[in-house]
DNA sequence: AACTCGGGGGA
DNA sequence: TCCCCAGAGTT
């Protein structure tokens, strides 16, 4: 299979061509300062699904807060989740913190290089396996990611619909053809750097790619229509009522949102799903799933969150708290403005503090 | 294989 | 708007 798309490379030849431009082009991060598999393992799971913009203040806080693989492994599973607070997915955080645990108690604190142990941690798949085997043990693994996907589709001009499994599989079979044995590292950063420099999703800058000459999408002029991508699904909207509770001591209500799915033990603002519009009705709503009687106010104002597959379309009200009788279900706490912040909260609600 | 899981930025 | 981003876990 693997042999008819690279039938037409001179693998020897890319790989210099690459490893070259990648050695006189490569950015200066800050994961990129020594080979410690626990800052390149904090760095790759923070770029999944990130920008390497986004995520080099995290990096940079993280390391000054968790600087070894034992001081996060020790830490408060909230302060984790506030130094994660806004780069999303936040089961990242908790399945690292996880993973890390596993790593002290099972393997004495050293990151395991044997590929199948590495991917038995919780958030370690295809992907971050490879990258920590090569970029940090020199390992001959594929790392395939969006960028790598979009690179090779190119040059190799696959056709191929890359959301599906079967091909990325198909992917790591040609990068485990096409990888340098020399440098395992640069190879697979390189394509990633290429893919985030040069070979971009639209106006890719073929002009100044070092693997032109090898590119079979760009001979036939055609590496705009590549890769091949199914359209995702749109994202179902969520009205909510939210609400800003005040009680008699000039503290605001919020609460922890359970331990599993959307924003999982993060906090929030208390809210009420309204499917209608009427005040009346979301406060009845409100009073029966929270065991709180409030008395609502002023609307302040409207915010839209949008998630990869949902959106939330919050109104926000201010309210004041009359009387307290249970609250079985909720977390419910009881914070001054100033403490508010030292909660991990999703930025949806960072941004509902402007109204208070 | 399809669905869940954040948030930001570029065009 | 839409798309994409150094993806992984669950069902």
């Amino acid at each position: 299979m693997q042999e008819i798309a690279l039938q037409n490379i001179d693998i020897h030849t890319f790989q210099q061509d690459l490893i070259d431009w990648y050695q006189a082009n490569k950015r200066d991060l800050p994961w990129r300062k020594d080979q410690d598999p626990y800052k390149i393992w904090v760095s790759e799971v923070m770029l999944q699904q990130t920008k390497v913009d986004t995520v080099i203040p995290y990096f940079n806080r993280f390391m000054v807060n968790y600087p070894t693989l034992k001081d996060l492994a020790e830490a408060d599973q909230q302060d984790v989740l506030k130094a994660w607070e806004g780069l999303g997915y936040y089961s990242r955080a908790r399945n690292l913190q996880t993973a890390v645990r596993e790593v002290v108690a099972i393997y004495n604190g050293e990151v395991p290089n044997d590929p199948k142990v590495l991917g038995s941690l919780k958030g370690v798949g295809p992907y971050t396996k490879g990258a920590i085997l090569s970029i940090a043990f020199d390992q001959p693994e594929p790392a395939v990611d969006g960028n790598v996907m979009r690179v090779l589709s190119r040059v190799l001009k696959i056709e191929e619909d890359i959301t599906q499994q079967r091909v990325k599989k198909q992917f790591e079979n040609h990068v485990r053809q096409l990888i340098s044995r020399e440098d395992p590292s640069s190879f697979n950063q390189g394509i990633m750097e290429l893919g985030a420099l040069i070979c971009t999703p639209k106006s890719p800058m073929c002009m100044f790619c070092p693997v032109q000459k090898h590119c079979q999408a760009f001979a036939e002029g055609m590496e705009e229509e590549l890769p091949i991508k199914k359209k995702a699904k749109r994202q179902k909207r969520i009205p909510y009522i939210a609400l800003l509770i005040k009680n008699s001591d000039n503290q605001f209500v919020i609460e922890k949102r359970p331990d599993q799915g959307l924003l999982a033990n993060l906090w929030q603002f208390p809210m009420v799903q309204s499917k209608n519009t009427n005040i009346e009705e979301a406060k009845k709503q409100f009073e029966e799933e929270y065991g709180i009687t409030i008395e609502i106010g002023e609307k302040k104002g409207t915010l839209k969150h949008v998630f990869s597959h949902l959106i939330w379309e919050l109104e926000i009200y201010e309210a004041e708290m009359i009387q307290h009788q249970s609250t079985k279900n909720k977390h419910l706490h009881f914070a001054e403005k100033r403490e508010l912040r030292s909660y991990p909260f999703p930025v949806s609600h960072v941004n509902m503090m402007k109204y208070i």
